[in-house]
DNA sequence: ACTCAATTCTGAACACGTTCAAAAGGAGAC
DNA sequence: GTCTCCTTTTGAACGTGTTCAGAATTGAGT
């Protein structure tokens, strides 16, 4: 049956994860995870054809958890700025507990090789996971962004959130704290940026930086 | 004498430096470098601690080209758009014959334990050399750049900078086109959104944007 | 029950970055 | 010359991620 197979998966999977959490990155060892998980290392290799791949695991389930509790979040929420909020701090919350594994996982994210690249290709299954979070925090909201960005915003927002990734990644202060405060900080801001949309001079500029960023995408 | 230390030193660092340009990061070993050299592979270590020292050996090298080759560009060139945009060109050339290592180059110097790392820490001599640069630029511009940014601006800048040497990576286009291009297109845009920083309702959003980032550094 | 092919698993082996005890070399003092 | 101390160099050894030829197990068909 593939129930068996798929248990060991599971299983290496779960043991993994718990020690990239408990002991880092590096510190686990495929040795070590092929122990704990009472079967041989060419087995481990059988199931994640390699180290990286157990990150891309990761990531897959720490993405799961982020659109869910950023579902379960938005209920209720109407404003662009609470939803928005609202999304980022979810995101926070799911990746807490792997914070010190945090550089590692960037490190590995960041090669145009790794199946975790978020802006490699054009569409991997990471980016559009991810963007799709964002695109739902906005297609919601009421009073709606402006029709001129809102095409773009999801995208945007979720580049952003790279940069709060990346901040946060490096923010070392206990509960990662200001990155939290960063968030608040900020979103209020783009919340209120967006309404300069409207302003004539504020809205040429962007027409062409929107424009420029669609040129370059090919 | 000093001297014969320090060819060893040099001769060892231009091997590896041609390697690494020729064969990319992860296919050039520490073995290869050091029989290259002539040397034995604990030799290789007695003058760099590590395969990633070799890597800073590189980025201060092409950071002192890029500063040179800036300062150059930027002679005769008074406004603000101009001297931008040589600043970036000059950083594009200057990397231009690693763009194939570029990813490994990004994988390294993400993590914050390593000396290459941009954002680590408060003020790595990487961060330092790399902002002087851009600060260069927006000082002897004239008309000088709106005083309440001034003080930001070349911050502001640098991190642009970052982000266009991370497209820069990903961008698989011949010579690198894309990015000279996005270059190309957003520095007006940037000169021309400076100059919106003198209309009430975006100067009001503009403060807050700067005493968030203020506060957040603490 | 037996066969046989596919799936699952094993552990030795490889190349790598890195470490380290010890050898070799060099320069000044006597 | 040779003794002494510091710098430089060596190469074997360690632990790592990864590979692979083959062993064990499983399951369907007869």
């Amino acid at each position: 049956m593939a129930a068996k197979s798929e248990q060991t998966r599971q299983h290496l999977a779960d043991i993994a994860l718990r020690m990239f959490r408990e002991v880092g990155f590096e510190k686990t060892t495929m040795r070590a995870i092929a122990t704990e998980a009472g079967v041989s290392v060419g087995n481990a290799y059988y199931y994640f054809a390699s180290k990286d791949d157990l990150v891309q695991e990761l990531y897959i389930q720490v993405q799961a958890e982020h659109a869910a509790k950023a579902q379960q979040a938005l209920e209720g929420l109407t404003d662009l700025g609470s939803r928005l909020k609202a999304t980022l701090h979810a995101g926070l919350d799911v990746m807490a507990p792997y914070h010190r594994f945090g550089a590692d996982f960037a490190a590995t994210a960041i090669r145009p090789t790794s199946p975790v690249n978020p802006f490699a290709g054009e569409s991997t299954a990471a980016r559009e996971a991810s963007l799709g979070i964002f695109r739902a925090a906005v297609e919601g909201a009421s009073p709606p962004a402006p029709k001129k960005l809102r095409a773009d915003l999801p995208e945007l927002l979720w580049l952003g959130y790279m940069g709060i990734a990346l901040f946060w990644v490096y923010d070392t202060s206990e509960g990662q704290r200001r990155t939290r405060k960063l968030v608040d900080g900020a979103v209020p801001l783009i919340a209120r940026g967006l309404s300069l949309a409207k302003i004539p001079g504020v809205n040429m500029v962007l027409d062409d930086v929107l424009s420029l960023s669609r040129s370059i995408r090919n």
